[in-house]
DNA sequence: CTCCAGGGATGAT
DNA sequence: ATCATCCATGGA
């Protein structure tokens, strides 16, 4: 749901209006104050002598996930020249920490769907069924509750252009509402039983299942397959070759790129959605990343944030 | 205009 | 288990 603007980004963390944008190695970043304090994005005063300010240190270093040490990841692909190239392409791209029902709604919403579409449905969702939260540029509105799309009618989410994934997204909205899908509990369970449970959900399969534990419950093995990366795996790793099941290129995937499998995933999905497609065309902005995953280059964890007044 | 998109549920081999 | 079909919608 980020929005570009000002050289960065506009987005919330959760109920947390910020404005990031990367300045070399650094992610600098603004931040709003509460909806009853007068002054907006922390004007006139250091946001590092604010208490308030150091919570939201922490929690935009947890969402970007700017702890992970991406050379030791990078360490732990396979090594192979499809690998190599794509790791050297996307380097700096993390794997966030995104909020689970948010995460799991926009993903179910995500099935046969261009990146542009998903982040228009995103926005709808919001600014229909969200909270606003007004900052000094824009006004930005939350993620709507599990319960808010609960209550909504089918038709209503039809008109945000959900289509058939309406009814989906309003029956596990009903069950994460009702609480009987606890997604918080959910985070103590292994990989396997947190992906039946996840799976149970009405418009989650295999690949939401392990996109929401990839980008909601830092599973950083789970590889989602989607049709592009279904292709950079039979056309680089099975060249010419039939009879290839897709459980063949499951058991592959989840066993060849090992222990941060999910890392390997998006950089060689942006790696081939970018530099590989339209080579005839000079991409000028090919390394900019989608709206599900977050593009900083800060590789050392102790100089990830700047404040700014 | 046509083609296809970060799939899932269901029913038939 | 693997495959076929349908499901809405709009960007490219």
């Amino acid at each position: 749901h980020w929005v570009a603007d000002d050289g960065g980004f506009y987005g919330l963390i959760g109920e947390l209006p910020v404005f990031v944008r990367q300045e070399g190695r650094k992610l600098c970043v603004k931040v709003a104050p509460p909806a009853c304090s007068r002054t907006s994005f922390g004007a006139g005063r250091r946001g590092e002598d604010h208490p308030r300010a150091l919570d939201a240190t922490a929690t935009i270093r947890n969402y970007f996930a700017l702890d992970h040490q991406l050379d030791e990841i990078c360490r732990s692909f396979p090594k192979d020249s499809v690998m190599d190239a794509s790791a050297d392409y996307c380097r700096g791209l993390r794997i966030i920490r995104q909020p689970k029902w948010e995460c799991l709604a926009t993903f179910i919403c995500s099935s046969m769907k261009q990146v542009a579409h998903i982040r228009q449905i995103s926005q709808t969702l919001r600014k229909r069924f969200g909270e606003p939260r007004p900052t000094e540029h824009r006004v930005l509105y939350t993620f709507p509750t599990a319960n808010s799309v609960a209550v909504t009618s089918e038709k209503e989410l039809r008109g945000c252009a959900l289509g058939y994934r309406a009814k989906n997204l309003r029956a596990t909205a009903k069950l994460v509402s009702s609480g009987e899908a606890n997604l918080e509990d959910w985070s103590r369970w292994p990989d396997a039983k947190l992906r039946a449970y996840l799976g149970a959900l009405p418009g989650v399969g295999p690949k939401v299942a392990n996109c929401v534990m990839l980008f909601a419950y830092q599973r950083l093995r789970a590889f989602p397959i989607d049709v592009w990366i279904e292709r950079v795996l039979r056309q680089q790793y099975f060249p010419s070759r039939k009879k290839v099941t897709a459980q063949r290129l499951r058991e592959f995937s989840e066993t060849y790129f090992g222990e941060h499998g999910g890392y390997a995933q998006q950089y060689l999905f942006h790696h081939a959605r970018t530099a590989l497609r339209k080579p005839t065309t000079s991409r000028t902005s090919g390394r900019q990343a989608s709206s599900l995953t977050c593009y900083i280059s800060c590789q050392c964890p102790g100089a990830g944030i700047m404040f700014r007044a």
